[in-house]
DNA sequence: GACTCTATTGGACATACGCGCAATAAGAGT
DNA sequence: ACTCTTATTGCGCGTATGTCCAATAGAGTC
């Protein structure tokens, strides 16, 4: 999937051409582009989930895990991950079936860092009273400065709007400042 | 300005047929629709800043100023207005005029947050070590919340959006829960 | 081997878009 | 009146896009 053209300029033909096969063939499986892009969407934007949550699985302890999420989160390509998300955003309210696949994807990340936080309050180190609301404010914190990164590249550096992603995050699961690890410049 | 099909999806001949001319006068005086699109999206972007700096301006003492902040933020042409935010970053990266025009109003809002925090700590009734990063995180995180808001309705609820973002300012100026008037409903 | 159903092709069609252009209108200054 | 500059029009060209469709290939099934 090189859609570096950004998911609003991708064409039937492209995928077709990216794909090996025809235009036509597209739209026997597919009834609408919307579908066509809510789909190519879907498989990007839930491989990088499924990478992320293989990821955190390996760590054990909650706090290693919650780590784990944001070295993921970097690591992702940076341009095409994330002008994907913004594209899909943009596009959300203008067609539905894409609307429909961000909206569940974004559900799914806010979950997995809900229930990770939720975990480090059973193992006693995280306290936190709505773990919901926390990890939608935390991804929220994410997704607009992340938002600058790629929009207006060079106005926040990288290395900051993670930093203050996590400390909010500590601050508001009660942890120490720096009890995460930060992950490696790159 | 009526466009509610999207900054994305606005064509010459709608500007055009918007103003009451021809397609062909508009490239006379743009040269590229980027920059019709960077013109028309600084045209409607400025007026809400400047809405919300008249309002900010009428009020006395920078706690009372951020608190019209928000009102005012809640007060814009709710779907519109945001869309065309997204779809404006979207297409940052693609329209060189569009993404320099979106920076610096991005510029514009952050600096309108952060000499109000500096003020309300000149006055004693606030403190905050670095009032430009933190208004880079309140924006960040109401841009972030908003865009949920915006992309998939009824995924948050609208008060909650902005209450939590308020309380997080409260938090990083050192002010008490509350302390910022919430906006009434709408 | 004939038949049927699905997979797949390549292209046609209608539409839409950005951009440029030749032609005209309108002033403005002299 | 005449000229030069600017404003404005309407249209056409080239290109791109979503969608549809007739035709072909292939794979089972009896």
């Amino acid at each position: 999937m090189a859609s570096t053209k950004g998911l609003a300029n991708t064409t039937v033909r492209d995928v077709a051409a990216e794909m090996g096969t025809s235009s036509g063939l597209i739209h026997h499986y597919f009834s609408s582009m919307d579908e066509v892009l809510a789909a190519a969407f879907e498989q990007a934007a839930s491989d990088d989930l499924q990478t992320t949550e293989t990821a955190m699985e390996s760590c054990n302890g909650s706090l290693e895990r919650l780590s784990s999420f944001f070295a993921s989160y970097t690591r992702t390509d940076e341009y095409s991950a994330f002008q994907m998300w913004l594209d899909a955003w943009a596009e959300a309210s203008r067609r539905p079936a894409l609307g429909a696949t961000s909206r569940l994807l974004n559900i799914a990340w806010q979950r997995l860092v809900a229930t990770t936080i939720a975990e480090g309050i059973d193992e006693g180190t995280m306290s936190c009273d709505d773990p919901d609301a926390t990890a939608w404010r935390v991804l929220s914190l994410l997704d607009g400065l992340s938002l600058q990164l790629s929009a207006h590249p060079g106005l926040i550096e990288r290395r900051l709007a993670l930093d203050w992603t996590m400390t909010a995050l500590e601050t508001e699961v009660g942890l120490a400042p720096g009890a995460l690890t930060r992950p490696p410049n790159r």
